[in-house]
DNA sequence: ATCAAGTCTGTAACTTGTTCTACATTAGCG
DNA sequence: CGCTAATGTAGAACAAGTTACAGACTTGAT
């Protein structure tokens, strides 16, 4: 009578042991770290199974494509980030401002490991059907760092529109910043210019 | 003495013969006709070769990658829709408006090949540096587009900075419409939302 | 402690993008 | 016309993602 209502299958998925747990995170390092070093490319199954000390067969136990370790990899160094911008909150006066400034200071995070950020943003926007859970899981971290940064706890549901639009920019962005079509300067402008859209949608003062 | 300053290398590319041309024609062509089909997966460099009638070699000789022969066959599609969208334009009284109706109007003719715009939107967020040329022409044409919708000659540098923005917009989108992370509606949503950019940076009437 | 079920490992095979090679065809030119 | 360089062809070979499989190891329940 202990079944707490298991609708589809998965509890989420079944709760790993230590051991699995630490092979977990010695794949996702390994695959952050091959990451760092070349990209996108950079980033072999092979290698990855060999630098976690994990049978290839194992990796793909745990992460069943190369984009979904990639975008798992995402989601592991977002919630980190998430965590560091936390501790500063942007300054900015207006939401507008402090959203901008958040993920500016984001940006120049990914600047510091750009081949990470090629690889993690490339698994992203190439991921299909199969991946979208991930991906969704990855979204609405994102828009949780963005409702921080603008400070309201109720958005109005124009606001979240907007923060949608947000998003479709930071990564568009991202990409064009990444295969080098477009300079960092140029990124800058783009955030700042969408980010106006928040300011647009009446901020209910109370 | 006639040569008119060949700075890099080629003329763009030497001019080709009828029958290039011809090949040329028959590789798209069949290239979209598989992604027609099943999308990105199912563009496979061999079968485009057969369909084609060329030798997989040849194949690499006109487009040097798979992404490379994907955006274009965006290039080529776009022109055409650029074509069809000039025949009748938008409506609307504001730019913002007609931009958005324009953006919708291409939607749904995407709508109707889905996998198509699968195989072309997934390659041009995948390109990396090598295809940035291309790459940026089908921006630079996605640009005209949108400031043929809005109907002004000579736009404001703040105006430029929400096209580019709009466009970001359109493309991420297009990527959460097609991995099934956004529904047709939110997709409309999100596109008029953005759009409204273009009030914003006030128009120059004059 | 023992057994069954589920995990891991190592390795080979398969798929598809990409490269290479040896030979045939074509195009432009004297 | 006849030559030469460029282009095209067929097919093998290679690289990396993915799958398959046989045998060892863990784990959890009894």
């Amino acid at each position: 009578m202990d079944k707490v209502a298991a609708s589809t299958a998965r509890p989420v998925t079944a709760p790993l042991t230590e051991r699995q747990e630490a092979r977990r995170r010695r794949i996702l390092h390994a695959s952050a770290q091959l990451a760092s070093r070349g990209g996108f490319d950079a980033v072999q199954m092979r290698e990855v199974a060999e630098s976690s000390q994990v049978a290839l067969g194992t990796l793909y136990r745990y992460f069943p494509s190369k984009i979904h370790l990639l975008v798992a990899t995402m989601q592991d160094q977002l919630e980190r980030m998430h965590g560091t911008l936390r501790k500063k909150p942007p300054e900015g006066d207006t939401a507008a401002e402090r959203v901008a400034e958040t993920l500016m200071r984001a940006f120049r995070a990914l600047q510091r490991e750009p081949h990470l950020a090629d690889a993690m943003v490339r698994a992203l926007t190439f991921a299909d059907r199969s991946v979208s859970p991930e991906v969704d899981q990855v979204s609405r971290q994102t828009t949780l760092i963005i409702l921080d940064a603008m400070g309201q706890e109720n958005p109005t549901p124009e606001q979240l529109s907007a923060v949608r639009v947000i998003e479709h920019t930071w990564h568009s962005a991202l990409i064009t910043w990444l295969s080098g079509r477009a300079s960092i300067a140029q990124v800058k402008i783009d955030i700042e210019t969408v980010c106006r859209l928040i300011d647009l949608t009446a901020p209910p003062q109370e």
